[in-house]
DNA sequence: ATAAATATTTAGACTTGTCTAAATATTAAA
DNA sequence: TTTAATATTTAGACAAGTCTAAATATTTAT
């Protein structure tokens, strides 16, 4: 049975490797959990010992499948918990990270996947991340920006990059959720600002806010 | 903020002092916990330090009303989730006790009420044992045990006082529930043991069986 | 009331996960 | 390609919670 901290080195470690596709490095992983690089490599040692990833000195780090397995696990109950939180308790999505980096450490066979059939297998968390299946099976088809897709053509929002509560309180305040509909109408050359038109009503967003935002066609 | 290790050393300290009436001593809460009498007392020390616990050298230890209030509020997170594990994730409440043993460790103000609220305000958990409200106020009304209790009355089952899976177990393969409704019919001298009528039948239960059960006249 | 049994505490050690500071390796720049 | 900058690892230390073994206190029995 692993710890809390070993889960959260892999889960962290999974994240990084989707980020950037080579081996994950010690000083990005030191960042993410804040900690320290040396602290990074003792664990990655015993990590590695567990056969939980290929460590090699100075050369990074990558998952193993097993670690992989693992890591994919406590996404899928991260995730399950937030649409519990969301879904049944009634918080509010900006307020349910925190919440969830604690529940998703409960250890149970059985738990998760009760939790999921009551929340009536839901594809995707509350941020738009798609939710591994019970297999660990898991979707990755959120690869367009609203800050790349192009003008005059209608868009759902189906996901947000950034889940931070800041972010979040901003798209609140400007009733963008989602599910939301939106088009561009304009585009600012200067700070590639944008005017976009939503809920029947257009208003200007920042570059750091298009670019946090999945959408697909529609 | 508390360590889990230090909210189990409370709730222990508290259920101890509920069923012994004078200060908990080392070796009981040693055995509790499954660990030795001598990790307790660095324990007693550091929680004493904390104001939880009033501790003297070789006097044993009592709660503080500081430390009475967070075992309850651990107990009450502890009976909810229990609700929640067996009204809404159809656990049988004899696989619910581990997992909310972890579950009662979540950190969180709001979620606990969140929790109440979203299952309807109980008043007990699976087991009959009475759920602490907002303000850690906690019914005791739990006194008669089917063992000590007349022959030839009706009374009714509010509870159990082993909740041990094997003990729920036996309970089901019965088809006795909080709620039945049971009457002595006879009981035998040699053992203790009784004769009870449940459910249109009646068949003998021990007297470890009947000396776990809480009734109430009806 | 003294001896024997039991309970409790202390001292010192171990594990996990962390840290700082120093040593070493890798990468980037001139 | 040698130097400078950066990244990584090692060595040694610390806090939390635990343990064993030994020392001390309390309780029980005679």
């Amino acid at each position: 049975m692993l710890t809390k901290t070993e889960e959260n080195y892999l889960k962290t470690i999974y994240s990084l490797e989707l980020l950037h596709s080579k081996n994950v490095n010690t000083t990005l992983i030191a960042k993410e959990l804040k900690t320290r690089a040396s602290s990074v490599t003792d664990m990655l040692k015993k990590l590695a010992d567990k056969d939980l990833v290929n460590y090699k000195k100075y050369q990074g780090v990558k998952l193993t499948l097993n670690g992989k397995n693992i890591a994919v696990k406590i996404i899928r109950r991260h995730r399950l918990w937030e649409v519990f939180l969301v879904n049944k308790l009634h918080y509010n999505w900006d307020q349910v990270h925190e919440l969830a980096e604690q529940l998703e450490h409960i250890k149970s066979d059985t738990l998760t996947d009760k939790l999921e059939a009551f929340l009536n297998y839901p594809e995707f968390d509350p941020h738009g991340d798609p939710i591994p299946n019970k297999d660990g099976d898991i979707t990755h088809h959120k690869n367009n920006m609203l800050s790349s897709v192009a003008i005059n053509n209608n868009y759902v929002i189906i996901g947000v990059k950034d889940s931070s509560s800041a972010f979040l309180k901003l798209l609140d305040s400007v009733n963008l959720k989602i599910g939301s509909t939106v088009k561009i109408i304009s585009k600012e050359e200067f700070d590639s600002s944008m005017v976009i038109e939503s809920n029947q009503n257009s208003f200007s967003i920042s570059h750091q806010t298009s670019k946090n935002l999945y959408v697909k066609k529609i």
